[in-house]
DNA sequence: ACTACTTTGGTACTTTAGTATGAGGCTTAA
DNA sequence: TTAAGCCTCATACTAAAGTACCAAAGTAGT
């Protein structure tokens, strides 16, 4: 059999590593190689054919085989859904980034209906505001988003995450 | 050993799947059942021991789960690397798109450089081309994107994927 | 109450954007 | 060759954007 103390290092290493790299890809190769130790085990248990012991090798690797084909589409779909997921989700907006640019709520109102492609004035009919506030929150806004034009507010506002895409 | 007829039934089955979803996530699966495949011939060669017949089972083991393991870091590493790909790749630019608005490349040009943030002058001044070239060409993109302004025809040439978001 | 900040609004001005129109040069297909 | 379409540039104009001030009202913390 696979030598326990071997193995129990295997876990410890491994368990290392998930510590180590928790939040990282290498949640992905810990989970593979839990997965794998798992079927290292089911591997002997099926070896040792303790239950029918006339089973043949080649039926073993097949059997196991069609194991790892298994896992293989169950670890596909599973990617594949978190791909689907990242890409589709709305970009969650940096609250964080809008707190170290010191943007008020009035900026981050404007700042959005200008990336949706109001003038100034019609900024202010949405707003219930005249065009002159609105020029003066523009201005700052651009201070602050270190901006010349309009376009390249929405341009960095985006690149920011402070605004939906 | 693995018989082989089933061996190459096995693979044909894999390559129907292959071609039937060649572009779909499928082909992660097929490329799992590949590696998987050629893991168990390795295994099998490992067992028959023709090199070193004194070789215990458990070391096989050992050995071809310090394979898996390292095959488990390969496609970890791998599917993160196609993932970020996915994420952080450029949107494919919708060809299409801007033969049914009748875009002319120039026009695409200006229009790139416009989302950049940059005004007229400064377009004019990357395309060598005068102000009132850019002023001609902007006023044909507005009519052709059906907008009145020029972050609204930013806003909209990311909606229709004509340009880079 | 004082301070700091936000929000609001204004005037006056400069710059940029956008519209309308015309026109010459270039390429391409009928 | 002629027509169509694109690219280029220009003038003259209007509209919007942006800057630089100032100032009053509200709000929250010290």
């Amino acid at each position: 059999m696979f030598p326990l103390r071997s193995q129990a290092e295997f876990f410890e290493w491994f368990y290392y590593f998930h510590v180590e790299y928790f939040n990282s890809m290498l949640k992905i190769v810990f989970r593979f190689g839990l997965i794998i130790a798992a079927l290292l085990v089911l591997f002997e248990l099926s070896k040792a054919s303790l239950f029918v012991p006339e089973l043949s090798s080649d039926l073993v690797l097949a059997l196991s085989g069609g194991v790892f084909v298994g896992l293989g589409i169950y670890v596909g779909l599973k990617m594949r859904k978190e791909k689907i997921v990242e890409v589709a989700a709305p970009i969650e907006i940096n609250e964080e980034q809008i707190e170290i640019l010191g943007l008020s709520e009035r900026e981050m109102e404007v700042l959005q209906l200008i990336a949706d492609g109001c003038s100034n004035k019609e900024v202010g009919e949405r707003l219930f505001l005249s065009e002159s506030t609105i020029k003066t929150h523009v201005s700052n806004l651009f201070v602050k988003l270190d901006v010349k034009r309009r376009t390249q507010a929405v341009t960095r506002a985006k690149e920011l995450r402070i605004i939906q895409a």
